[in-house]
DNA sequence: CGTGCCTTTGAGAAATATCAAAGCCTGTGG
DNA sequence: CCACAGGCTTTGATATTTCTCAAAGGCACG
């Protein structure tokens, strides 16, 4: 378990060298790492349990030290969408960074997570303070506006199987972990999660895996997708491929 | 250089009342806003042209005076989907806060439309000394963010007839203009571009148009829109609400 | 060892796109 | 001043994608 080598990491105290490699840290010195890590406060959430959930007041913003974060919003009718899903290694609940004073979506952890979090007070000191935070921030928000962007275009203009493999694409790219035959998607993942992220339904979804596993393209199996064949999955992703 | 004296002339005329009322300089002194307003370079862009194009390198930032931009992309198919319209008193053009070196879209004049632009150069030194600004700039982004985020929601959960009357609605709200009936959309808009923005075509959005001009609900013609009653608009827009 | 989610698959229904055609404005150029 | 071209709009008929409904088996966890 990488988590509790890590809560062994938190009782000797932290080390330096967690952040250090990190983007929004990469410039600092040891000794500006350890004053931000003296600021910080750990914490654990567990699988499926909420980090924070849309609309409440943005006190914190958080860094992710492990597992994967979840962010999906909830219509008015109950349809639930996931927007995100947030690597080791990224800040997120930086609802400061819009200009916002609540969170914009909910944060769940896909997997057991280990995070940082920090008062908002003190993310205008680290913006102005530590060089490349801010900038870090910045390149973040850019990252997933993009990434938004890419949604809507997709939606608007794809068919369902397109944007399943996109889905999929992505998520190895992201979130993936090399496997011995593929790359496999580094959390659990249902049929139901996948489509809506696609804004499909979870039957489509499940028929269009079936096809995609009888065709050697991927491997599934409760939870788990690993990708055999990234580049013909690519080509299903294409606006102008059918098939 | 014959130019930069009529540019000079062309801002010595502009007003520091014209910038003033605007949120990114509300804070600001007069003597501040005429510091900005010399450091302006002004532009007028005639309906239909491009300010600049998604992945031109981002050397300008813009505020919009006067007139409307719509802010588009174009897929690799060659489908077109319409993001953004911003009204006047906005900025655009502010790839910078998002930690990008290029645009990450196109912005069409929708109408003539009249900008002020400033060299990249000036972006952080302005959100450093101007009271404001970067608050401004970091909740335009939010705002932009949450609407990006608003579209994702609605083409995945979300009937067409839904759609189409959601982005009316947003028309209305941002880009409105009261008449004795209604509210009208204050640019030229046709039925194609609506379905650009809603991810449909432009068959289904003039039947759509057609079934509520006949129910009173609003009146159009030949690229103008007059929402007559934005209450049955909204009811119609409703995830719950199929007629 | 059952209960609840996850997954699969079929059949039919519904929403919406596509194809096709025609009328209508508007601005342009002769 | 008129005629024409090109884009805008409307509407019908048909096709297709994808959802909805239905049912059943499987796996995991308490």
């Amino acid at each position: 378990m990488p988590c509790n080598k890590l809560r062994a990491e938190f009782l000797k105290n932290l080390d330096e060298s967690l952040l250090s490699p990190l983007p929004p840290f990469r410039r600092l010195s040891h000794g500006q790492i350890r004053e931000i890590l003296d600021l910080a406060h750990p914490l654990l959430v567990a699988q499926g349990h909420e980090v924070f959930c849309e609309g409440m007041s943005a006190e914190r913003f958080y860094l992710l030290l492990d597992g994967h974060i979840r962010v999906e919003r909830i219509n008015a009718a109950g349809d639930r969408v996931v927007s995100l899903h947030i690597p080791p290694g990224q800040l997120f609940g930086i609802a400061a960074a819009l200009g916002r004073n609540t969170y914009p979506a909910t944060s769940v952890a896909a997997t057991e997570c280990m995070t940082l979090w920090w008062p908002l007070s003190l993310f205008d000191g680290f913006a102005a303070r530590y060089d490349g935070f801010a900038d870090e921030v910045h390149r973040t928000v850019g990252h997933r506006f993009e990434e938004m962007n890419s949604r809507v275009m997709e939606l608007a203009t794809q068919q369902v199987e397109q944007r399943v493999a996109s889905a999929l694409l992505r998520l190895t790219r992201q979130n993936g972990r090399q496997t011995d035959t593929g790359i496999e998607i580094a959390f659990p993942i249902t049929r139901r999660i996948i489509s809506e992220m696609t804004g499909s339904t979870l039957h489509t979804v499940s028929r269009l895996l079936s096809t995609w596993e009888r065709g050697d393209i991927l491997q599934s199996h409760r939870k788990h997708i690993n990708v055999l064949d990234p580049d013909r999955l690519e080509a299903l992703s294409r606006p102008d491929a059918p098939l």
